[in-house]
DNA sequence: GAGGTAACTTAGAATGTTTTTT
DNA sequence: AAAAAACATTCTAAGTTACCTC
C-alpha cells in the first residue's frame, strides 16, 4: 500500500534536492561523513587564533605576504581622514567621527546620533516620515488622545532616551524600569491576587479616566459590528511619544482552547507480528508515529530513536500494555492505514458535515479567537494549546521525534500528554474577568503585565522553550510593530551611505575585532545574511553570519567567495559572489593557520557585540534591519525598473512577481520542490523536443526541395541538439498511436450519433481502412528515419519552411524561458518576503499608481495584516 | 562578560480550499 | 467530474534581540 514514489513527502524531496544541489566544486566534502554532510562540527570552547588585536602589529602585514598596500597607505586613518566618510556633505561638524577608537565608543556614538539627527533635520522635509518623528497623523480618535495630554514632553523624553545608547531607560524613565522589574516577578507568582507593579499615581489616574471610555467603546463596537473602521484605524492616530513598553491599558479575553481528550480507536499495531492492545495514551503515541509512516520523518533514524525511547518508556509504565523493547518488531501500518482512511473520510464529508465543521470552528473563533484590547475587538492568533505529538525538528535536529507531552512526572497517576490548565499562565488586565478554567482545573497563574503582548503562555518539554498565544497578524499590536520595523528600515536608508563608508574603512582597521565586525557587517549588508547567534549542541547545526565556520567559506582569486552552509531551518545557502578586495583579504586573514575546520570564521565576534555597535550608529539599528532594508529597497528598485508603463495588468503583475522573486532570492527563501515538479518539467521539455522535431523536419524538407543549399547553409545539415534517434522513433510511435486512438474514438462517437439518429452504423471495415492509412504513414516515417530524407509536403516551399523554422525557434526560446522560470520559481518561496520583508506601502503605492487592484497582490489575510499601509498615495517612497 | 531566557519575528511544512486542466 | 495545480491558511519550529543574573 505504500505507493512508494507517489508519496514522497516534502522533507524527503528537500533532502534529495539538497543533495542534488551539491556542487561538484564543493570543498566541504573533506571530513564529511554520513552524519554531518557539511563537515563535522567541532566547537572549540575558546580557540582564538594567534593573531591578537592587542598586539599592535598591523593586521595587514600579518594577513599575508601578498600585495598588501604600502605601509604609508596602511597607516591608521587620522581622525580628520575618518571624518570624511561619515558625511561628505556635512563638513561643518568636524567632530563627526564614525567610530573613534574603540575604547571610547560610547561617547562618540552619542555624538553620532545627535549628529545624524542634526543632519537630517537640516537636510529637509523628508525626515517627517521617520518613525520617531511622525507627526502628520490627525488626532481622529479622540478618546485615546485623552491619555495623551503630555505627548510633547513624552516625545522629547523618548528622543533623548534614544540618543543615549546605554541604559538610558533606567535613568530617564524610573517608572518603566521599576515596572518591568516588578512585572517579571509577578509572573513567577501564582494565584490571582498578585497585582503587578506600577500603581503610580499617573497610571491610576489614566485608568480611571479610561474606564469610562472603555465601556462606551466596547458598546460602540458591539453595536456597529466592527464596521467602524475609524475605531480600528490606530495608524491614523499614531502618537510617537508614549512609553513604548506599555502595550495596552485594557486586555480582555477568554483564555485558550485545549485540544480535546483522546478518543481511543482500538486499532492495533503489531509487535513481533502479533496485534497488541495498548492503553489509550500508549495507543495515541503509537498513532503519532503511525500517521507519519513512510514520510521522511518516520524514516529518519534519529527520529525513530527519539520516538522509540519515549514510546517504549511510556508503554512500559502502563502495566496493561505488553512489553515493547524493539523498534524493529513494531509494525505501525494498521495505524497508518487507519489514519489514511480517516483522511479520506474527511475529504469525502457531505455538505452538511462540512457545514457543521465550519460552524464549530466559527464558535471557537468567536470564543477564543477574539479579544478586547483597549476596548477594541481584536483577533487572537494561535489560541489553540498545541496538542501532544512528535517533535518535528528541521534538518538534523538531535531531538527530532521526541514526544511532546505535558508531564511524565509521577505526580500524575497516568502519563499526561496534554498540556494542563495548571501549566498555562494568562495575561490580562486587572479589570478583565478571569476566564473559567476547564472543569476541575485551575490556571497556572494570572498576570497583569501591560508591557507584554501575550495572552497566554506555557512551557514545552522537548526544548524547554516557552510557547505563547499572541494576537493575530492583523491586530493593532502587530501592525504597530510592523510599522515600526519598516520605519527603522527606512531610517537606515537615510544613514546607509555613511554607515557603509564606515564599515568599508573599518575593513582595514588595525584591530582584529574591528575588522571582523566590519567584514561581518559587509556580508550582512551585501548578502542579507542573518546575524547568526551561537547555538547549542542539542540543536541542528545551522549558522548565520557571525557563526560562520571555515568550512562554509572558500575563496578563489582574485575576489570570488563561495558560501555554502545551512542557515535557518537548515535551508542551504549556496552562492558564489564577488566581494570587495579588502573583504577577500580579510577573510583569507581570518582563515589563516592555525585555524582549522570547525573554527569560527569570526572568532572575536558575537552578535551582541555587533548589535551593540549598530545601536551606536543609529537608533534601533540591529543586524536584522539590514535584511528588511535591503529587501524593501531592492523590491522598490526592481519594481520601478520592471513595471511596463503601458503594460496590461497581467504584464504589470508579472513585473511585480519578478521583483518579489528578486527579493526572495536575495533572502534565500526556499521551499521544497513540489511533488509533480519533475513531471511538469519533463512535460515542458518534451514540448521543446517536439518543437525541435518539427524544426528538424522542416530543415530536411528544405534540403529535399533545394539540395543545393547543403553547401550554402550547412546548418541545415546539423542535427538538433538533444534529439536522439531513439527518442524520435519513440516520439513518432507515440504520435501514430495517438492518431490511431483519435480515429477510433471518433469512429465510435460517430456511430453513437448514428444510433441516436437511427442511422446504420459505419461498417467496421471503414475503421480498418482509416487505420491502414496510419500504418502507411508509419512506414513512411520509418523510411524517412532510415534515409534521413523528408519529402516535402504539398505546397511546401523553401520560404515557407524558413518561416516555419523561425516560428519554431521563437517557440523554443519562449518555452525554454518558461522552463527556467518554472524551475527557479519551484524552489523559491515568495511568500516569506512578501509577509515579512517588503514594506507593504511600496505595494500599495504601486497599485495606486499603476491601477492594479490590490487583491491581485494581497490575499484577504494580507490586506488585513497590512491595512495600516493601504492609505499611502501613489508617490509614496520607501 | 558569559550564559540563560523571555518575548517577539521569521520560516517552511502541512493542511485546506479554489481554480484550472484533462 | 476527477485530477492536478495553484493558492491560501494554519501550525509550530527556529531564528533575533533585549534583558537579567551571577
Amino acid at each position: 500500500m505504500s505507493s512508494d514514489s507517489e508519496d514522497i513527502p516534502l522533507a524527503k524531496r528537500r533532502q534529495q534536492q539538497q543533495r542534488a544541489n551539491k556542487p561538484s566544486t564543493n570543498n566541504l566534502d573533506s571530513g564529511s561523513d554520513s552524519d554531518t554532510p557539511l563537515g563535522k562540527r567541532k566547537r572549540p570552547a575558546v580557540r582564538k587564533r594567534v593573531l591578537d588585536d592587542d598586539d599592535d602589529e598591523d593586521a595587514d602585514t600579518l594577513s599575508s605576504s601578498d600585495s598588501g598596500p604600502p605601509a604609508a597607505k596602511r597607516a591608521r586613518p587620522s581622525a580628520a581622514k575618518k571624518k570624511s566618510y561619515k558625511d561628505d556633505s556635512s563638513n561643518s561638524d568636524g567632530e563627526g567621527d564614525f567610530h573613534g577608537s574603540s575604547d571610547s565608543d560610547v561617547p562618540l556614538a552619542k555624538k553620532k546620533t545627535v549628529d545624524s539627527k542634526a543632519k537630517t533635520n537640516g537636510s529637509s522635509k523628508t525626515n517627517g516620515t521617520n518613525g520617531t518623528s511622525r507627526t502628520k497623523a490627525a488626532p481622529k480618535y479622540k478618546e485615546e488622545s485623552s491619555s495623551d495630554s503630555d505627548a510633547p514632553l513624552a516625545k522629547k523624553a523618548a528622543f533623548k532616551k534614544t540618543s543615549t545608547p546605554t541604559k538610558t531607560k533606567v535613568k530617564t524613565e524610573p517608572v518603566s524600569s521599576s515596572k518591568s522589574k516588578q512585572s517579571t516577578t509577578t509572573i513567577k507568582r501564582r494565584g490571582r491576587e498578585e497585582v503587578d507593579d506600577r500603581s503610580k499615581l499617573k497610571k491610576v489616574k489614566k485608568e480611571e479616566e479610561e474606564e469610562e471610555d472603555d465601556k462606551s467603546k466596547v458598546k460602540k463596537v458591539k453595536k456597529e459590528e466592527d464596521e467602524d473602521e475609524d475605531a480600528d484605524a490606530w495608524w491614523l492616530n499614531q502618537k510617537d511619544n508614549e512609553d513604548e513598553s506599555v502595550k495596552w491599558t485594557s486586555l480582555k479575553h477568554n483564555g485558550v482552547y485545549f485540544p480535546p481528550e483522546y478518543v481511543p480507536h482500538g486499532v492495533k499495531m503489531k509487535y513481533d507480528g502479533k496485534p497488541i492492545t495498548l492503553a489509550p495514551a500508549v495507543e495515541e503515541i503509537a498513532g503519532f508515529f503511525g500517521a507519519l509512516l513512510f514520510t521522511e520523518h518516520a524514516e529518519n533514524p534519529t527520529f525513530q530513536e527519539n520516538f522509540f525511547r519515549d514510546f517504549s518508556k511510556i508503554a512500559k509504565a502502563h502495566k496493561t500494555s505488553p512489553e515493547i523493547t524493539s523498534f524493529k518488531k513494531c509494525d505501525f501500518t494498521p495505524m497508518y492505514e487507519y489514519y489514511q482512511a480517516e483522511k479520506e473520510k474527511r475529504k469525502n464529508m457531505t455538505k452538511d458535515q462540512k457545514e457543521a465543521a465550519k460552524e464549530e470552528k466559527m464558535v471557537l473563533d468567536e470564543m477564543y479567537g477574539t479579544c478586547y484590547l483597549d476596548g477594541r475587538k481584536e483577533k487572537v492568533g494561535n489560541y489553540r494549546i498545541e496538542p501532544p505529538g512528535l517533535f518535528r525538528g528541521r534538518g538534523k535536529h538531535p531531538k527530532t521525534g521526541c514526544l511532546k507531552y505535558a508531564s511524565l512526572s509521577s505526580m500524575f497517576k497516568t502519563y499526561q500528554l496534554r498540556v494542563q490548565p495548571e501549566q498555562v499562565s494568562l495575561n490580562l488586565s486587572r479589570d478583565a474577568p478571569i476566564p473559567k478554567a476547564p472543569a476541575g482545573h485551575k490556571w497556572g497563574a494570572i498576570v497583569h503585565d501591560d508591557t507584554k503582548t501575550w495572552l497566554a503562555t506555557w512551557k514545552e518539554n522537548v526544548n524547554d522553550s516557552t510557547k505563547y498565544v499572541f494576537l493575530a497578524a492583523g491586530s493593532s499590536l502587530k501592525g504597530q510593530s510592523d510599522l515600526k520595523k519598516f520605519e527603522t528600515a527606512r531610517a537606515l536608508k537615510k544613514e546607509i551611505d555613511w554607515i557603509r563608508r564606515g564599515y568599508m574603512a573599518d575593513l582595514k582597521d588595525k584591530k582584529m575585532f574591528n575588522r571582523q565586525r566590519a567584514t561581518a557587517l559587509y556580508l550582512i549588508d551585501r548578502l542579507a545574511l542573518r546575524a547568526g547567534n551561537e547555538k547549542g549542541e542539542d540543536e541542528a547545526d545551522t549558522v548565520g553570519c557571525c557563526s560562520l565556520r571555515f568550512e562554509h567559506v572558500t575563496l578563489e582569486k582574485p575576489n570570488i567567495m563561495h558560501l555554502d552552509f545551512l542557515g535557518k531551518d537548515s535551508i542551504r545557502y549556496e552562492k558564489t559572489v564577488e566581494v570587495d578586495e579588502q573583504v577577500f583579504k580579510n577573510i583569507r586573514l581570518f582563515k589563516r593557520e592555525p585555524a582549522q575546520e570547525g573554527d569560527d570564521l569570526f572568532d572575536r565576534l558575537k552578535t551582541s557585540e555587533l548589535n551593540k555597535h549598530l545601536q551606536n550608529l543609529m537608533k534601533g539599528l540591529t543586524a536584522k534591519v539590514f535584511r528588511t532594508f535591503n529587501a524593501s529597497f531592492t523590491f522598490q528598485d526592481q519594481l520601478e525598473k520592471r513595471t511596463p508603463k503601458d503594460g496590461t495588468i497581467a504584464e504589470k503583475l508579472l513585473a511585480y512577481n519578478r521583483a518579489n522573486r528578486d527579493v526572495a532570492i536575495l533572502c534565500n527563501h526556499q521551499r521544497a520542490v513540489s511533488k509533480g515538479h519533475a513531471g511538469q518539467i519533463g512535460k515542458i521539455e518534451d514540448k521543446v523536443r517536439a518543437y525541435k522535431y518539427q524544426k528538424m523536419k522542416q530543415k530536411k524538407m528544405i534540403l529535399s526541395l533545394e539540395p543545393k543549399l547543403k553547401k550554402k547553409r550547412p546548418e541545415l545539415l546539423e542535427p538538433e541538439s538533444d534529439l536522439e534517434d531513439d527518442w524520435i522513433e519513440e516520439y513518432e510511435t507515440q504520435l501514430l498511436e495517438k492518431e490511431r486512438e483519435r480515429i477510433k474514438a471518433k469512429f465510435e462517437k460517430d456511430n453513437l450519433k448514428r444510433k441516436e439518429n437511427k442511422e446504420k452504423p459505419m461498417p467496421a471495415g471503414e475503421l480498418k481502412d482509416l487505420l491502414k492509412e496510419v500504418d502507411v504513414k508509419a512506414k513512411d516515417l520509418a523510411n524517412e528515419r532510415k534515409k534521413g530524407v523528408v519529402p516535402p509536403t504539398r505546397g511546401a516551399t523553401v520560404e515557407k519552411c524558413n518561416a516555419q523554422i523561425l516560428k519554431l525557434d521563437e517557440r523554443i526560446a519562449a518555452t525554454r524561458l518558461s522552463l527556467t522560470d518554472k524551475e527557479e520559481n519551484k524552489q523559491t518561496a515568495l511568500g516569506t518576503s512578501k509577509i515579512n520583508y517588503i514594506d507593504p506601502r511600496i505595494s500599495a503605492a504601486w497599485c495606486e499608481k499603476h491601477k492594479v487592484p490590490l487583491d491581485k497582490i494581497f490575499t484577504k489575510t494580507l490586506r488585513d495584516k497590512f491595512k495600516w499601509a493601504m492609505t499611502v498615495d501613489k508617490d509614496w517612497e520607501f
